[in-house]
DNA sequence: AACGTCCATGTAGACACTCTACATGTAGAC
DNA sequence: GTCTACATGTAGAGTGTCTACATGGACGTT
């Protein structure tokens, strides 16, 4: 249940939303959930960084939106699009260059 | 040589200054290059990042700092405080737990 | 009817850190 | 005398995450 330092976050939250949309399409709260879930607790992700998330994602091109409506509840459900799918793949080997970079310096090192 | 992407060093700067000094004393420009070393040239990071950090750790309390001449030229050398150490250690475990939550969302599923 | 909770979306403004671009100056090579 | 490497620093822009607030429907309980 360790909770994650929020800057440490930055540059990474499209990816990770990318990628809980990957095979399915989602509204933005099921995001929330969805994101949670799959970091076992760890990622509390506010409203006030995943709404506007969405929207800049959708604007670049990654995402498409449509409305519906469930059980009386209003949803805008995401969907990736093509280009963001190639972006996908794109951030994550991003991000496995980046996490070995940044491991290889955190690395200790005997005192010499 | 791939270049990491600036958004993504959001608040793990410091723990990399704080592990490059964990063994040697060294100036701004001195951690500079260190950075570049550990990362094989992935990590270019601009004096306007580095210098505002170091600062930014001694008045936290991380870094302590003294100026000498060397070569006829002067150099503030930064040294690691033991809050410095402690939080370092902090960090690295940190970083851990980031790496093992991010890794675990971003992680392809098989479609179903 | 009133209340609380979960579901659901969204905005405004604060905050913090990295970046670009600039400013300054010494040493040594050519 | 010009250029490059060494060396420190600041000002201001940019941007993405956060806190806090605003809104409203559905549903269960009392």
């Amino acid at each position: 249940m360790g909770s994650v330092n929020p800057d440490a976050l930055r540059g990474h939250m499209d990816a990770l939303i990318l990628s809980v949309l990957e095979h399915e399409p989602l509204h933005g709260y099921a995001i929330i959930e969805a994101l949670q879930e799959r970091s076992s607790g760890a990622l509390a992700v506010p409203t006030g960084t995943v709404y506007p998330a969405l929207r800049r994602l959708e604007r670049t091109g990654y995402l498409d939106s449509e409305w519906a409506t469930v059980g009386g509840r209003k949803r805008r459900t995401y969907r990736l699009t093509s280009a963001g799918r190639t972006h996908l793949a794109g951030e994550r080997t991003a991000w496995q260059s980046f996490a070995g970079v940044i491991t290889s310096v955190l690395q200790p090192r005997s005192a010499g």
